[in-house]
DNA sequence: CCGAACCGTTCTTCTCTACAGAACGGAAAT
DNA sequence: ATTTCCGTTCTGTAGAGAAGAACGGTTCGG
């Protein structure tokens, strides 16, 4: 009960809770173990998660509950909606086979990139991140390619609103710091992450510049530092990026 | 208020038709167009989006809202947690590469088939469905496939629980029908689909039986007729399938 | 083989939440 | 400039959802 009058609604709160909870638990769980946890009645458990049942949301083995994948479906349903989605996908299949490495898609959602796509190449390097996930924007190259690509106003609301975790020393946590870098990435239409997100793993990205201005997007290769390193320059990697982000803006505004 | 006290929260349901209804709609919507929809108060509506938003599962533009794609970071969480997904994947890239038409898995879920990983090849054709999406069993070739590979009696209680929807004039809706269709799918190990789904849409499936009885699978291959049709023998491509199965349970039972 | 502990479900009581509807205020349209 | 539309805020009230006890099945341990 705080003083601001927060008009939200506690069981859909609730709800919400019991889903995230199962989502995140590796196994199934049972109505007692989720009761403690989220502190509030077993009875109450059991009829959020009847409700969510009801609905396809959570199944049911013996007496535990697990997350179906009804969510997925929403999620499928949503991005498709997305229409750098669409021309990105078949264009980051090709990359990655091109590459040999990961290659992804990232979408800019309130102030943090969603990985929107994951093509993952044969031999590659799986990120721990997962599609839809939201991240922070500053510990990786699509998400700095995203904020170069941003007015410089929304830049600063943005990198207020973050909280510029560092989950490696390499990272960047100077806003100062930061935007002289990104003054960098515009310059050059090209950004790196050097193990900033994952120690070890590096990573170059370009903004996808769209006329849909709803969805800001920048794609990006990234991989194991001792097996791209060198292929920067040899292989051109880099190239392979831009060649692919333009590929997607001509399908996007060809339609 | 039907005479079965039904324990459901009410509030948990209209947040998920709001989040349903928002994710349906190919464009944002406004509160009066979903208070309508829904039959609703205005305000209640704007109280259960304040909710959603607050917990990131929906984004307003202007005075539109949007579904955002945290729904999608839950399906990714609880997908990953399939031990089948997990080998498949890989496989199935394979095998739509290899033949060249997309390649699909599906997972049993209640008395359903989800799509759970779908490997679109290069120039193959585009399911209508969705990966999560919920599907009959009895209209497609994985469908058949997971039905074949149960016990008789579950078959049963499944044909019972769904209603045998015919999309397409070949669709089989007679249970005794049915029911023979899969004596001879588990006597060949391979099932097929010839346009009952969609018209003109094939497809070749088989089961992934597996040590892990909570999730019943089949992997399968789909395109249209003309696109097909030869190469069922030429290039054996229900050979191709069973080796992906074969390589996807070796792979589940080794780890 | 029996008893105790555990857990999911059902049920009842009561409080407070979530709903409807009105009022407000800003933007867009005429 | 005036009206209309729509999102947001506010308020009273009915009834829904929370808590907790009680039930019944299963699974332990003795």
């Amino acid at each position: 009960m705080a003083d601001t009058p927060d008009y939200t609604i506690d069981a859909t709160e609730t709800s919400l809770d019991l889903l995230e909870m199962l989502a995140e638990s590796p196994d199934p769980l049972g109505v007692t173990t989720l009761a403690d946890r989220l502190d509030v009645s077993k009875s109450v458990v059991h009829n959020h998660l009847s409700t969510l049942r009801a609905r396809g949301y959570v199944l049911k083995r013996g007496n535990r509950y697990e997350p179906s994948l009804r969510s997925l479906s929403l999620g499928s349903q949503t991005r498709a909606k997305i229409p750098v989605y669409q021309s990105a996908r078949q264009q980051l299949d090709n990359l990655a086979a091109a590459s040999g490495e990961t290659s992804v898609l990232f979408v800019l959602e309130e102030t943090e990139g969603v990985p929107t796509y994951i093509a993952e190449a044969a031999e590659g390097w799986s990120p721990q991140y997962r599609e839809g996930e939201r991240l922070p924007l500053h510990i990786n190259a699509p998400g700095k390619a995203i904020l170069s690509s941003l007015p410089d106003d929304r830049i600063d609301d943005v990198l207020d609103a973050a909280d510029l975790v560092a989950p490696t020393s390499a990272t960047m946590t100077e806003p100062a710091e930061l935007k002289a870098a990104l003054r960098s990435v515009r310059d050059d239409t090209v950004a790196f992450c050097r193990g900033e997100q994952y120690e070890g793993i590096v990573g170059v990205a370009t903004a996808v510049s769209t006329s849909d201005t709803d969805h800001v997007a920048a794609i990006g290769v990234c991989g194991p530092v001792d097996r791209l390193n060198g292929r920067y320059l040899e292989e051109d990697i880099a190239g392979q990026v831009l060649s692919t982000a333009k590929s997607i803006q001509v399908a996007l505004t060809s339609q």
